[in-house]
DNA sequence: GCCAACGTTGGC
DNA sequence: GCCAACGTTGGC
């Protein structure tokens, strides 16, 4: 299994929402480096969904339903998507400035390369990231 | 609202 | 192929 982290403002599309929808694909991404990492997604990959500008938080756990296929936003074919689905609400949201403050988590590619909004995480950096959440994932 | 970081575009 | 100009993202 992999692990990923996707962020979206919470204004355009959320957690609540995609908890309401039971799965949705995951579109509009027009970012190679983001594509890239979409499409070397796997079925029940696990997917921490971060809330970016308004929260600054990661909510949840989600996993991929439905791999990599065109995104139906558009005719151009160089765009992907696929499909999450909730697995469970983080207890705590985890906050942007408690992984700044965390020594494991000071890599990210979150904070690294703030831009990117599809990108790859350790094992190690997915459950230190639980584990300031206060949640169990087997 | 500002600005840094980064990606894209287009002229040469 | 380089680089300036411009647009977007996202933290502050």
């Amino acid at each position: 299994m992999n692990f990923w982290l996707v962020k979206q403002e919470p204004s355009k599309y959320n957690w609540q929402q995609l908890v309401e929808d039971k799965e949705t694909p995951w579109d509009g991404v027009r970012n190679y480096q983001a594509r890239n990492n979409l499409r070397a997604m796997k079925k029940a990959d696990a997917v921490l969904f971060y809330h970016s500008v308004v929260g600054k938080a990661v909510m949840g756990i989600a996993q991929v339903a439905r791999e990599a296929y065109p995104d139906p936003t558009t005719t151009d074919e160089r765009w992907v998507v696929v499909n999450l689905r909730p697995v469970k609400p983080l207890k705590k949201p985890v906050s942007l400035e408690s992984i700044k403050c965390h020594p494991d988590l000071r890599n990210m590619a979150l904070i690294k390369q703030s831009r990117l909004s599809v990108m790859p995480l350790t094992e190690a950096e997915f459950r230190a990231i639980l584990e300031i959440g206060a949640t169990s994932f087997k």
